[in-house]
RNA sequence: GUGGAUGUAGCUCAGCUGGUUAGAGCGCCGCUCUGUGGAAGCGGAGGUCGCGGGUUCAAAUCUCGUCAUCCACCCCA
């Protein structure tokens, strides 16, 4: 990844990290191989990701490892390890890193891809899931990016989910022969994702049990909505399951562009997920975006406007003092580049054109000898001479 | 992981049913123009035809495999 890509994507980690610290979030690195173990227990045994994205490995001490195929179970894992339930509970952490998924690549979906992630942990209140929301609108604002919409759900917790989930597989049961393959399959192990299923999903969208909520998560939810209400679009969508087996209570998606990978962030609740990991009864809050897929809803990054010099010497004998000047425009905070002195005045220029420099700084024998520097704006075509002393000034000058 | 399309010069592509030294445009380099870029003219460099095997007297062209990119599915960020 080079050019205009490499620079949106060091703009995207710079406005996401702007962002975390306005809302206190800290970053936390996160190990990139792990014990398969780890997220087999925690993304899922049901989920594609544990079943068939995994990129594992036995390593030279017969531990079985696998590339991060996501960020959470790291941060739960740093979370557990470091006592914070003792020391600190609430934390607010962030990630930004490459994650692995043996998928069949296409645009928007890479085996090896970058996700920055941010995790909101020991806050039970609406009002975490409501700033984790905004947290990541402030982003895509900061960064630039319009064209998105915002799913949002409520999935229950584990009170009220597996009734809904019962009463989903008796329901669904009735027509289980005309369900495609996959969906026979999700029947029993995750039911919801057959509402969500693009063969048959809309065949129940009217006559499916709607969930019901509990009285509890209801309120959530609600409270959920009144936070974010006036303060960014969203639509309910009740069809909205996330992949991973541990979201509860509020789930959410954002989703740019009219193809296949559409989600460029996702993320929601995962109340019990620290508890089943053999930490403490931790409520949490995450999500996590995809780096390359937010660049692409981006389109193309705003050109910066930045004032460059390009440093030309006309001859051997002046290729050292132009090497001097070159350096100290750098030393002034000037943006300098140059120093191709085996080629002639013409070749020189023409690459002065081609790194779009704005201005020209040219050194020949007249100039050498009187301490001095033509400085030449290459959009107007205008020169003038100055003092070697005075020629940081002028420039920063004319910007 | 499934189905499909594509892969020829730095880039965009042309090369019909297999047949001499594989082409174009743009870009690049040089010269016209040895103290000045963007224009024009002229000249030049640059290609394991994605990679590997097979068929054939002969393969960029046919075939199998593989890798990569893209599309749909699947899945997900």
């Amino acid at each position: 990844i080079f050019g205009p890509e490499a620079a949106a994507l060091t703009a995207l980690e710079a406005a996401a990290r702007k962002v975390f610290k306005l809302y206190g979030v800290k970053e936390l690195r996160i190990p990139t191989v792990e014990l398969k173990e780890l997220f087999i227990k925690s993304t899922g045994t049901t989920t594609d990701i544990v079943q068939k994205e995994m990129y594992s490995f036995e390593d030279a001490g017969h531990r079985l490892l696998a590339l991060r195929p996501e960020g959470t179970p790291g941060v739960a894992r740093a979370y557990i390890e470091n006592n914070f339930t003792q020391a600190a509970p609430v934390q607010q952490f962030f990630y930004i890193g490459n994650m692995f998924r043996a998928e069949r690549p296409q645009a928007g979906r890479y085996r090896e891809f970058e996700q920055i992630g941010a995790e909101f942990l020991g806050n039970p209140a609406p009002a975490a899931d409501a700033q984790a929301i905004l947290l990541l609108k402030d982003i895509m604002q900061a960064f630039g990016v319009k064209n998105y919409s915002v799913k949002i759900n409520s999935l229950g917790c584990e009170k009220c989910r597996p009734l809904y989930r019962q009463a989903l597989i008796d329901y669904l049961s009735s027509s289980k022969d005309t369900l495609c393959e996959t969906c026979q399959d999700r029947l029993e192990r995750n039911p919801l994702r057959v509402l969500d299923c693009k063969i048959d999903g809309h065949r129940f969208a009217e006559g499916a049990p709607k969930m019901k909520l509990c009285p509890e998560c209801e309120e959530h939810f609600n409270e959920v909505k009144r936070l974010l209400d006036g303060k960014i679009p969203y639509i309910v969508d009740t069809s909205l399951v996330r992949g991973l087996d541990y979201y509860t209570r509020t789930v959410f998606e954002f989703q740019a562009g009219d193809k296949s990978q559409n989600a460029i962030a996702a993320g929601g609740r995962y109340d019990s997920l620290i508890k089943s990991m053999g930490g403490a009864d931790i409520p949490a809050v995450g999500w996590a975006m995809g780096a390359e897929r937010t660049c692409l809803a981006l389109g193309s990054l705003p050109a910066e406007e930045e004032v460059k010099v390009y440093v030309v010497s006309l001859e051997k004998s002046c290729n050292e003092y132009a090497f001097n000047v070159m350096q100290n425009l750098r030393a002034d905070g000037i943006i300098t580049e140059g120093g191709l002195f085996e080629k002639n005045l013409k070749g020189q220029m023409k690459q002065a054109d081609r790194t779009k420099a704005r201005f020209a700084v040219i050194i020949g024998g007249e100039e050498t000898a009187r301490g001095s520097a033509k400085l030449k704006d290459l959009t107007t075509g205008e020169q003038k001479d100055y003092p070697l002393d005075a020629l940081a000034g002028a420039i920063k000058n004319i910007k």
